[in-house]
DNA sequence: TCTCATATTTGTAATCGTTATAATATTAAA
DNA sequence: TTTAATATTATAACGATTACAAATATGAGA
């Protein structure tokens, strides 16, 4: 996922949905209409959404698509290791599909979560350990929210 | 309570039902029964456990205690900012009474929470951000269930 | 193209951790 | 002791997620 990303002319325009199929066939998911549409939610809008949103979102395009579905494709998603969950709230999984080591902060007054750069990170006692996952997740009020204290 | 424990004459010495008495007093919490061995199990265990690994534990003690005795006791420690929520894990809430700046790591195969300290962190990108909470959350194997590969 | 096996989507019901509610018991104040 | 406030308890309700099974779509081979 990271070298693919890598290799895209441009790694700031939003992906098209032929990208997308692209990509999701290369990773060994067949790419229907509604994990197109799903991946591409993700992918372009960078929101960290909930599974709940990305259902309501999309029921516009297709009035016809499940909860289930969303669920199902997420996790697949994941089973694939194109997409992580954040944790960042209790009881609401987010989900991204940006892999390369960040943080992130969610603003407890209007609820978004944004990236956060990491410049370095050291830690003590991880000795004999094998880390496979990490998270740091910052809470708190954002630019936004500052204003005026 | 980062100044509290600094006063304690031998800080890792488990903490007596006396000297959690105080404290919950200190703290504008009456120390009824119930809170004293909350507190105890979460201060003296420390293994960030569950509101029903406590419940399972003190129902032995008590056999009268309730579910909800449990949860509404960590949600006034929460809000007296006495003991922290650990999310590590998705739909299992933990609990800490450790406040100092930690990292935690979550061993996939034993399930044991581990505290990890953190050496350093520098962030970039967040200018014009309050931070009010920090969480390092890493999961992977622990050193014990590493051996062998 | 047609057929049929397989993969995907869908609606519904079930699960699980947690919270809300209201009754009971305990404690502190008058 | 009487009363009011607080804490505990059992039960029901909630919300996010998962399990299940039926319906639909897809695609390789005849
Ligand atoms: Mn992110
Ligand atoms: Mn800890
Ligand atoms: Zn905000
Ligand atoms: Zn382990």
């Amino acid at each position: 996922m990271r070298a693919y990303a890598k290799l895209r002319e441009k790694p700031d325009m939003p992906w098209s949905l032929d990208e997308i199929s692209q990509f999701l066939d290369q990773q060994g998911i067949r790419p229907s209409f509604q994990r197109l549409k799903i991946f591409e939610y993700l992918v372009n809008e960078r929101t960290h959404p909930t599974a709940d949103e990305i259902y309501e979102v999309l029921r516009k395009d297709i009035p016809s698509i499940s909860r289930t579905t969303v669920y199902n494709t997420l996790r697949l998603f994941l089973d694939k290791k194109i997409i992580q969950m954040v944790n960042i709230e209790k009881n609401e999984a987010r989900y991204d599909a940006t892999l390369s080591w960040h943080g992130h902060f969610k603003c407890l007054k209007c609820g978004q979560v944004y990236d956060i750069e990491i410049e370095e990170l050291k830690l003590g006692g991880l000795a004999g350990y094998q880390v496979l996952e990490k998270h740091l997740d910052l809470k708190g009020l954002c630019p936004s929210c500052c204003q005026g204290k």
